[in-house]
DNA sequence: ATGAAAGCGCTAACAC
DNA sequence: GTGTTAGCGCTTTCAT
């Protein structure tokens, strides 16, 4: 097994001393052009390739962001990691990846992983199992700067970026209401997550905006499943009072409501219209297209990235949490386009 | 600043030496077990975490994977990922995540920077504008084992994690000649990636098998745009003689097929069936619904991972490539459901 | 403009 | 059973 070059290597090939190799290839001054070109020449010719390891273990910092999202293969979290790994490549970065799985515990180790790591910067979004955020205060402790995005908790004070979640529910709520919904129904995720709670009470919010009756009974809580949203929904368009407009806080429960609504022969979007949350893929390519609220994941992670690379990274102030917020678009499809005839 | 804790600091605490604190971590025998317990509480107790690069500098290894893909944020590649990380979790490893953009320059900087890390293994997809696989062989100059998987090049000798391309085109064709059909064209996306060249070989061999006829004309070369698939189908359906099924080597492009019957006037699965590749989750979500084979790639990442901690990691024999085969499975839905009434 | 030497935090061969 | 010491590959202060 063939050690790999090192600049010991290099600097006994051009009898010079380490440090001046260390030199010459951190294009320092005080070094002569000449020395620098036979420097870099020969660390090509050997396929030198600099020691991370070292490098972080002597600077004391790395050149590696962790990030902890709670599943890997959703699309909302594709896509930050996505728009992470773009800036972070801009700035020279790399990136270690750990997925939560939702689990409160996996959290933990994944927290412990990165803090191991000796990574320059967390960026996170919580578990849905995790109680609250205190134990994101040991991240704090190692003086690792943490930005929280998306599932965020105020337990601890960091910059943080997130979704706006009201303005999306209430544009959705103005869209319906100019297509002559009046009965409006919500079908909320798990209230202990932040986001589905700033959802359900935009949708209260933007209801009474509209001196529309709020239906408590139409505000579904805590669907995390399809099936459990489907049963749901079906219970409710059995009544003879029904809803005429549905707002899901994601997009998958609207497959439930489109089902549902198949079932109990209730046409979309004239009947019931429909509106989803986080404009996945498939929204357009069902029959009807799903309208839903576009959260602009890739541009999220950009900016989770920025946040590192603008605000900590050279600042002197880190202080002071920023908390940036992205603007999510209602994005019109068919499942909310009703004929507007009577007024 | 506050320091972190080192295992110097635990030392002194306990009037010890840092490699008696060492041992004590890593349960050593002769240490006794009052010591042990002596050092691991005060570890807990001073919060101490391991200086994962101090650690990867002195035994020279590190429990990091590398893995490269095209781009994070597609469903089967982050699908992949995720299986990588659950396995690569439960040996007590962390992935480094790069995309290459499908740009070959970029790949070799992701390369670079995986070997700068030294991570213990490389996994990774080749771009699609690589034009061959011999940028690889840096890899393995460098000693750091490489497992190919999914878009793979021959040019160097390493473990393989690869779809049987064929069998899964074989079984839509059976499958589609079973329902009637005779009339076979195939939507086969850029020649020089292994995967869609192997589909393309399968679609041929298939129909010979069943004494199909082969039409080139209907086989349509280098789709990567769904618009101009569209385009392609289009024309291909305008004319007098017609293919009565089609085979897409993407999902996406079914896509295709269905907006263009739907302009051309024809009844799918009834005058055209299609079939497309890959189980995105929305063709179960299109009406209608398409048929697609199952590639299983979360199940191909864990296999990846696998193939590393079981074969490479604790393996004398390291030289003799593996190659691992994953099945894929046909998912029939309505778009191949042709009524079978004739005979 | 270059060299010498120390040290980042850890492990392991060698002492005792 | 525990201490001593060297060294992984790199950067950087201090010296020349």
């Amino acid at each position: 097994m063939k050690k790999r070059t090192t600049i010991y290597d290099i600097a006994k090939a051009l009898n010079l001393t380490p440090s001046t190799v260390s030199r010459g290839l951190n294009n320092h001054s005080f070094i002569s052009d000449a020395t620098k070109q036979l420097i870099k020449e020969k660390a090509i010719e050997l396929n030198y390739k600099i020691n991370a390891h070292a490098y972080n273990l002597r600077t004391g910092g790395s050149k590696t962001l962790g990030v902890i999202v709670p599943k890997i293969n959703l699309t909302f979290f594709s896509n930050i990691i996505a728009g992470i790994e773009e800036v972070a490549n801009l700035n020279q970065h790399t990136l270690i990846i750990c997925q939560s799985n939702d689990d409160f515990q996996k959290e933990l180790d994944c927290i412990n992983t990165l803090i191991h790591q000796n990574v320059a910067c967390i960026m996170m979004s919580l578990a849905a199992t995790s109680p609250n955020g205190e134990h994101l205060a040991e991240i704090l402790q190692h003086q690792i700067p943490l930005i929280q995005f998306d599932r965020v908790s105020e337990d601890v004070a960091t910059h943080k970026v997130i979704n706006n979640n009201e303005i999306g529910i209430i544009e959705a709520v103005a869209h319906l209401k100019s297509r002559g919904c009046t009965k409006f129904a919500h079908i909320a995720g798990p209230q202990h997550l932040n986001i589905y709670k700033e959802r359900k009470d935009a949708f209260i919010k933007a209801l009474q905006m509209h001196d529309l009756e709020v239906h408590n009974d139409w505000i579904i809580l805590d669907s995390y499943s399809k099936e459990k949203a489907k049963t749901a929904v079906e219970n409710m368009l059995m009544q003879t009072e029904k809803p005429d407009a549905i707002i899901a806080s994601a997009d998958f429960l609207t497959l439930a409501v489109l089902e549902a609504a198949n079932k109990c022969n209730i046409a979309i979007p004239n009947q019931l219209a429909v509106c989803g949350y986080s404009n996945e893929i498939y929204t357009e390519l069902t029959k009807p297209s799903i309208s839903s609220i576009n959260q602009f994941s890739l541009e999220m992670g950009k900016a989770v990235a920025n946040v590192y690379f603008d605000s900590l990274q050279h600042s002197t102030d880190k202080k002071t949490p920023k908390t940036v917020v992205i603007e999510p678009q209602l994005i019109i499809r068919e499942s909310t386009l009703r004929a507007v005839s009577s007024s």
